[in-house]
DNA sequence: GAGCCTATCGCAAGTCGTAGCGATAGCGGC
DNA sequence: GCCGCTATCGCTACGACTTGCGATAGGCTC
């Protein structure tokens, strides 16, 4: 399996507790975090202690399994590396949060690489704003 | 005084800790954290509270005075509502910081607004990926 | 399947930021 | 200048996450 493999070579071991929070990330059907995956993992294994999510799930990320995200608050939000990728716009007046296309992206981060020769990951964090029906009618 | 009339508008009040913490984020050169703020409070006014000066930046900003950022860490930094914008790269593999000029965030936020309606600050959250050198010379 | 090396674990303590609470002090009116 | 309303203060506790440490347990060798 490519998992064991990319355990093997870069000196990671496969613990139980990894497997599980694994398995809790790749079930999950969209973002969660770190919190939700310690309750799923701790159905069945209940001693597991937070920092051990945590670390596992860096472990994992460099693995190539999961991949986190932030959004507006300061809580991370995790999700399996295979979903397809995409954006998140948030409103910094209602809090309302759309998804954008990876193509939108793409033609945005064309521009950072041609300007700049930075590939960016346009993913990886929200972008705020002002959405349009806080536009057209300012919150109150 | 713009912003007297702004206090005064909000219902908001100047105390002399707000005037110490807008002070400090003033005479800063660029972004600075919330610590650096209360270390430079601290020197004329030793009691103030963490609590308070990140309750103050809050105010400030609604007020229109100062404005917060996030690069890749989980550390928000702060700076003069009336400095020049920009926005942030930031390589996920050597750390590296980039500033962009305001222009190429306005095209790329223009797509935004005429797909989605949406008014995008890209100067909020830093954008993350994979700097020239690192894309050339892979990280060992 | 026993032994060894060390990655990983659970726990405790620390950091950045937020929130609740009783005490203090701006600031508008008299 | 004094009074009263209440925004703001300092303090403490909490939440998300990180880090250091001794104990445990993967997984490779024999």
């Amino acid at each position: 399996m490519t998992l064991e493999d990319a355990l093997r070579s870069s000196g990671k071991r496969m613990t139980v507790q990894r497997r599980l929070v694994l398995d809790a990330v790749r079930q999950a059907r969209h973002h969660v975090t770190a919190d939700q995956i310690a309750k799923r993992v701790r159905a069945k294994y209940p001693q597991i202690d937070a920092s051990t999510v945590y670390r596992n799930l860096q472990a994992l990320e460099e693995l190539g399994e999961v991949i986190h995200t932030h959004l507006d608050d300061r809580i991370t939000r995790w999700h399996r590396a295979d979903s397809h990728p995409h954006g998140h716009l948030i409103c910094g007046t209602c809090g309302s949060e759309t998804e954008v296309r990876p193509a939108a992206l793409a033609a945005m981060a064309k521009r950072l690489r041609d300007e700049h020769g930075f590939a960016a990951d346009l993913a990886h964090s929200a972008i705020v704003g002002i959405c349009r029906d806080c536009r057209v009618v300012p919150s109150s």
